[in-house]
DNA sequence: AATGAATGAGGGTTCATTCAT
DNA sequence: AATGAATGAACCCTCATTCAT
């Protein structure tokens, strides 16, 4: 291989080594800043967390979908991850999936919640690939505790990820720190709600990610 | 001495009936208005909602956190008319419990949620009576439950009020009325996961409203 | 004529005096503004020169196109106007024609050139109807000297208005009194050119207003 | 001493070739991108248009004023040339007017404006001396068509080079190429005005470039 | 010398709040 | 009492200019 592949292989020409730095600054802050704030959260607020001037996000990201897509497909993917992990090396079908939930909170799994309500990114195919990607892995992890007899029958992906979104968003103006504590230990109890055999029967229907968007 | 004199008599004269009808359709209007668009959502919005002009919120309420506070106290205050009557009327404690939880969340217990963090209201004598009514009607649910060892021993109070209002915020910048549809069926999840026998060991501590604002 | 019928005939509810007032300053103010800098004109700019808050122009113009369609608006029916009254008083075409001219510029002509630029302005019908009016009586004033073989027979109404409102335009930066010294000189070279006989062979070919929006 | 030492010899030293031709490229990508934008144009699109990183602007002029000076500079040095040609190829001294007059539109005549209103540029030194020249030159232009009864004596070398600039200003906010069409035509209307025998009196009083700005 | 990156200042626009009718 | 109107402050985004490689 020559100097000339190095290139072929990566058209993008290469960063500065701050600007790298900047860019990893700028995601981790606002996917921090969305979890805390919502998408609507201020530039300002992000560019602050970040320590870099605010117009250094545009240099970074076009406009904000842009920002809110890189998040939303690097928190899937991280969750992802986790989710392929936890199926390879959790032999309990039902504690893979408890292990999979407390880290997809560690992971910021709250950042998701851009997914439902961005109509741009939804249809992304790169993100739509994330999305089917996570989904498999998850429904996968969901399948083993079915079939298990571990998990109750009338549950599925879409129900543990908006409630894990739901359960873990931060109360705006708090700081992340103090709320943690509630995140384990609700989830926990929402986690003993869904093992079989089911305690009581559930209003509405199970639905998917790819539902998720049909009706919001 | 005349009829207009009254004013001086009673230093909160009778008000107008149209200002009495306006003030109810204000504090209606925005408890719907935060519960789909979150605390932020506009000024103008509540006032189109209402049916009366911007200003005249101002006439009703100084500012934003005041408008908060009556709408934390209006919600509040029939949420513990829920849970009184619920107490009073269900034989079966867990049921009586279940029924509470899905009332709150019809009478919009996810607008509590700017309770936690806005320091202002939290120590307002009127709200802290409202809140120590309503947890002492909660807590004599969950007691009832406890006693009967229909409800796991591991939780409190603050628990089942926290995750109600978390299960319950809407999305920040959606105007996302079709999530309800998940709202009952995570709840009842919840639920489940709070009956006795425990299913699993709890991280953290269970809590009471009162904790919440020291350590928020 | 019955009170009810008042409201008829103004279906609009009436602004408020001080709300005409201010409409009327900001559009006189942006029509001044827009000669001077073009219509990329700071709002600030024109809010300073109008003595209001940048966001009253926002109240009164929902955004700037409006605000161009506006003042484009009234400059073309005020040139309008001045072109037919010189057709009904002035016997002499050509000095018709030059009267026409020089009223134009004290009517701020250079307003116009928005017109030739906004895409979105041109096709509205209001505008559409309001710069036939002008070319209709434009060319009437261009027809008589034609036919009176006062003007030279190869130019037409988009020579004149053009060259008009180039010759009209202030230096940005520079006070307006300072410049219109030269408009009306240089106005009356070119008004001398357009006289009959004809001195040269003009390249290009003349055109109406309506050709212009074809070729911008 | 060695050859780096050359700048302490001649504190101009010589400019790397590469340099020179970035500095050339940089002086006409503005010139065209001034005519086209106006003297606001941002400096990406310059660098844009002349093939070089935005930093690369300022390595050659501290600011924007500077490169006004320098094209500035540049335009008038050109047009000098060419009224100095002509006045020595063409023998009527009319149409040597016409010739460079439209000579100087080619030369982007219309560039000039900031002339006008810059004040910093116009004192300089080197400015001087070139508006001098070009005064001069035209001036000798103007006399002979004078002198040979062809230019009406009632104006002077400013009423030329004012229109000159005003009927080659570009529309602001538009790319408008397509302007171009009208500049020639327009401009021999402007010259047949200024013929002998004038067919009018004209308000105000001719300038010359002097003048103009103890004026504006 | 060249340039990618960073940023503060400025203009556009919205909105909570105040003012005047 | 009610409300249309006004506005300053906040945020979004761009860009001239500076910095670091």
């Amino acid at each position: 291989m020559t100097a000339t592949d190095a290139k072929a292989v990566r058209p993008q020409h290469r960063l500065r080594a701050d600007a790298v730095r900047n860019r990893e600054r700028i995601v981790t802050a606002a996917r921090e800043a969305m979890v805390v704030y919502g998408p609507e959260v201020a530039f300002e607020e992000i560019a602050r967390r970040a320590g870099v001037g605010n117009a250094t996000l545009y240099r970074h990201f076009a406009d904000r979908s842009e920002l809110i897509h890189h998040i939303t497909l690097s928190v899937m993917t991280r969750i992802a991850d986790q989710a392929e992990t936890v199926l390879a090396e959790e032999p309990d079908a039902f504690q893979a999936l408890r292990r999979f939930a407390h880290a997809a909170v560690e992971e910021r799994v709250g950042a998701l919640c851009p997914l439902l309500t961005d109509e741009v990114s939804f249809d992304h195919p790169e993100l739509r690939d994330a999305r089917e990607r996570l989904e498999r892995a998850v429904a996968a992890l969901m399948d083993a505790a079915h079939a298990g007899g571990r998990l109750r029958p009338d549950v599925a992906v879409g129900d543990l990820m908006v409630a894990l979104s739901q359960l873990t968003r931060p109360l705006p103006g708090s700081g992340c720190a103090d709320f943690d504590r509630f995140v384990h230990r609700h989830l926990q109890l929402f986690l003993d709600g869904l093992q079989a055999p089911a305690r009581s029967e559930l209003p509405g229907a199970a639905v998917t990610l790819q539902d998720l968007k049909h009706h919001a």
